[in-house]
DNA sequence: GTTAGCACTCCTTGTTGCCGAGTGCTAATT
DNA sequence: AATTAGCACTCGGCAACAAGGAGTGCTAAC
């Protein structure tokens, strides 16, 4: 199971050569290469091995090889050669965070765009995780009789917003106190910790000072009680459209569904751990994404994790730049973002 | 130029049955129809005679007729027989108002789903246009020293928020007197119409009050200066991808890219009156639609429009069939609308 | 005015044959 | 023992061709 160094060699510019072209590879084209020095006889006799060994597959009897999902694991796991980034590319993400941000979101939208047009292939970004924003501050702003908005200020500037109907026992001066009340307690807490808490220590308060306390008290935890989902943001969602291996109309309609249904995607994104991960093919756990590769990386700040950026493209797609420029980018996210939030 | 009652008919079952079939029809397989009594070569007949008046195109010499751009407007105009939709279509498209709501865009989200469940097209709403909709409150939260996030809320419960950065000048106190001018001056005022009034009227007055007046000025008007766009939500984008006329990649790219591109939609929908509004191909003026029609119905609270519903489907759409839906669900939305807002 | 009949056109489908790129195997070479 | 040259074989892709079918336009008869 150990690969000599010619066969790794073969395997390395199958792959790199296959990327390139999407053409299966064969012997006497492999030959003729600058780093091949054996002939095509010789490269046959390893190819046939490395297809024992499962790492290149033929497409019918008599084609060139391609690499298997196995090739590409090994590829990304052992035979990466580390991308430095030109400097073209390093400027164009730079220019994302050229303008005065303070709008989170508008930086991730931009990242997104940017990684879909550098690499042709389909960005993903996870918004900054929400729900772990410490509150600023509650207001809540009566519309009319019935209907009230509360609107949650998150240390990071996010808001977010609720409509309810106010409870008919609560009158304009029971708002007020509800108000005081929430902020004296809820400031500086996580919005994941809100309901918890509201019911833990506000609860009480609450009985104190407001007429029927319990309905108001429903009324507030029910509008925490839905999940703040972080946002997804899409770059390039047609840039698959032209990779030759989607020619075909009914993989395509599937891959554009799956991404469309961004709860799977949520889902495949969200649970990654720090680093750069690289799933392929199959491994992904999904017929949709049976030709395709996902990589991801997250960006924190400080330590934190905060979100995910993630480039899908096909099992055929350039790893080692893609990698790069995942890597740079969630970095520049991280530093700024930490500069940014770190000290508030 | 006028058409016999038999080319009428003719040119119905023509595109009737293109409709259905999304194959081009001959002189024979009309003959056999019910409608039809006449024989195939006197069909023949009068399909030259319509094909030369432009309402119909063969696809090749000796292929049956389909429908031209032409035929089709002149189906949507004089043809179109009042389709009474069925009741499963109707409980289905009801069931968008079943729950409670207070968050307009949750039902304008579920109305993009279900018009492209129920056609298979693409449906495409303009949100409700927040600019009309008037100010409410103002609030501005301090983050830290150096920036604060406006809060804009308005009478339908839309809440909107700009981060900004503090000017040097300004204290707390002075924020707090801003805020409490903006909110005597302003609630009641169309959000379009916050620019003006606060250079008009609360210029003035900033000055009275407030220690360097002009940079906080200049810093609220700012942030009031992006437009608010309406939102666009789409359902079925990729529904397009199973009609036959798609099946070419090239095509549907372009549609697609076309769609994603919001500010081309949105340009397209945005102007149109009230009532129902058919574009056929080329009509839209747009190279990725030359082979779809755009049916756009707007919805309103009381005279007011509102916002846009929209199918975007391939020209040999259902013509009948989507009117009747869009009808429908436009004076369901405009109905549920207008008892929710009209008398605040 | 309508229709039956017929020649003609063009798309579609299937067949065939051929070329090129590639393989696997064997035998010769290093 | 490893490498390579040589060769037979396989398969996809392409072009050429034929047959069948759906449709048309035209003419002449009804």
């Amino acid at each position: 199971m150990l690969l000599t160094d010619r066969q790794l060699l073969i395997l390395q510019v199958i792959v790199d050569d296959f990327i390139r072209s999407a053409q299966p590879v064969g012997s006497r084209s492999l030959s003729k290469k600058e780093e091949i020095s054996f002939s095509s006889a010789t490269i046959r006799n390893e190819m046939s091995d490395l297809e024992d060994l499962g790492f290149i597959e033929k497409t019918h009897t008599s084609s060139g090889r391609v690499p298997s999902e196995k090739g590409y694991r090994y590829y990304v796991d052992h035979l990466l050669s580390p991308q430095v980034l030109n400097q073209q590319d390093v400027s164009i993400i730079q220019s994302i965070f050229a303008e005065k941000i303070f709008e989170f979101e508008k930086i991730i939208q931009r990242s997104a765009k940017i990684l879909s047009d550098l690499t042709n292939y389909t960005s993903i970004v996870l918004g900054p995780a929400v729900s772990i924003n410490k509150l600023k501050r509650i207001q809540i702003i009566p519309l009319n009789k019935e209907t009230a908005v509360a609107i949650f200020v998150t240390d990071t500037g996010h808001v977010e917003n609720r409509t309810f109907s106010i409870p008919a026992s609560v009158d304009a001066g029971d708002l007020e106190k509800t108000v005081n009340i929430l902020n004296d307690r809820l400031a500086g807490v996580p919005l994941d910790d809100l309901n918890d808490k509201i019911y833990k220590e506000v609860a009480m308060l609450l009985r104190q000072h407001i007429h029927n306390y319990d309905l108001m008290l429903h009324t507030i935890a029910d509008s925490l009680k839905m999940p703040i989902h972080e946002k997804l943001f899409f770059g390039g969602k047609t840039n698959m459209l032209s990779q030759p291996e989607f020619h075909d109309i009914s993989k395509i309609r599937s891959l554009l569904m799956m991404i469309d249904q961004e709860e799977w995607i949520y889902n495949l994104i969200r649970k990654n751990s720090a680093g750069i991960h690289v799933k392929i093919g199959r491994e992904n756990n999904n017929r949709a994404m049976e030709n395709c590769s996902l990589i991801t990386a997250t960006y924190s700040v400080g330590q934190e994790k905060l979100g995910t950026i993630a480039i899908l493209g096909p099992t055929r797609m350039e790893y080692s730049r893609v990698i790069s420029l995942l890597q740079f980018l969630s970095k520049d996210l991280t530093d700024v973002l930490t500069k940014l939030y770190q000290n508030n």
